[in-house]
DNA sequence: CATGTCATGTAAGGTGTTACATGATTTC
DNA sequence: GAAATCATGTAACACCTTACATGACATG
């Protein structure tokens, strides 16, 4: 069996939701994936062609009237099963998250600070809106999926992002202070 | 004024800490960006390469002995105008950090449940590793950089690591309960 | 005598985004 | 009439890691 890169697994597992095509994946990953996982559509369409070339998906083209016309992916059996097989793999190593603010405050010496406060002041709001959105994708969760098998994992997904901005946004608040 | 990315800029803002060769900079990365920008030779060498053809560094070639040759690396003013300017430009969008293990847990349902909470503690141990590597850092810049006026900011990008990395640490415990 | 440290560098390949191209329909 | 939504796709380029190549000295 051949080996695929996270996001193409990704893609896979998206397709067990419901989603079928290129532009349904990236509406969901948008919308609930979007805080641990985006991708370009520059990554989905061409994904989907090599998924279809090693028949871990088929394709059906569906005509609509008043849209354009669709292409519509299923998982083969072939696919779920290096789904699941992806799935029990063990996780290497959490890469290192980038963070540009934390660079910039490591240097912070060469910087005047009322600009490092303002920096860290914006960062701040940047978090605080993020977790807005979070709020609002777990109420559109709660909502639209009540029934979903899907939405309690989701909701575990969500509850992370809720945690992690939430120290953050301490983090900024005890590092202003100490300036 | 060329534009260059954020590893290009976190390589001209470790010149100003006293390292100076190649070799340097990955042994500071690692040891104390390591948590928020890690890079590999593989592009700081020919950055530093860049660097010089741009005028924003120097280089001096020194032998030891015993030792193998450094090409030893200063700021020229131009460099250190490059620096501050990136420092001082607001900060765009905050990336995505990408991880794996929600990426898994989104698609919990099609893991058997005792798979999950494995992959769950797996993580957690991850994280209370990663705290300890955090606490060690923490040490090794209070002993070996007490007097230089750098620490401070270093210290402050180490918080939001152990922050961050709590609230995630938090997260797993409540999560293995909830499942 | 093997491993670790010090030290520099390149080539190949993977991964990803951005910008562009195309075009119909619906909503304000 | 403009903008948003629906829908697919490619080419160019940016960025980065891994593996390899080279080699001396020090430590156990």
């Amino acid at each position: 069996m051949e080996k695929y890169n996270n996001t193409t697994y990704a893609i896979l597992g998206i397709l067990t939701t419901g989603c079928k095509s290129g532009y349904d994946i990236k509406q969901l990953m948008d919308r609930s994936l979007s805080h641990f996982w985006k991708i370009s559509y520059g990554q989905i369409y061409p994904t989907l062609k090599q998924l279809t070339e090693s028949e871990l998906v088929t394709v059906t083209t569906t005509t609509q009237d008043g849209k354009p016309d669709r292409k519509e992916y299923d998982l083969t059996s072939k696919g779920m099963e290096a789904l699941e097989k992806w799935l029990l793999q063990p996780i290497e190593q959490t890469p290192v998250e980038r963070n540009e603010v934390l660079l910039k405050l490591f240097f912070g010496r060469h910087q005047p600070t009322d600009k490092t406060l303002a920096q860290l002041e914006d960062y701040k709001q940047k978090l605080v809106e993020r977790l807005q959105t979070y709020t609002s994708i777990e109420q559109a969760i709660r909502t639209n999926h009540e029934t979903d098998p899907d939405a309690q994992y989701w909701l575990f997904t969500l509850d992370y992002g809720k945690r992690t901005t939430a120290a953050a946004i301490d983090w900024c608040n005890a590092t202003i202070k100490a300036i």
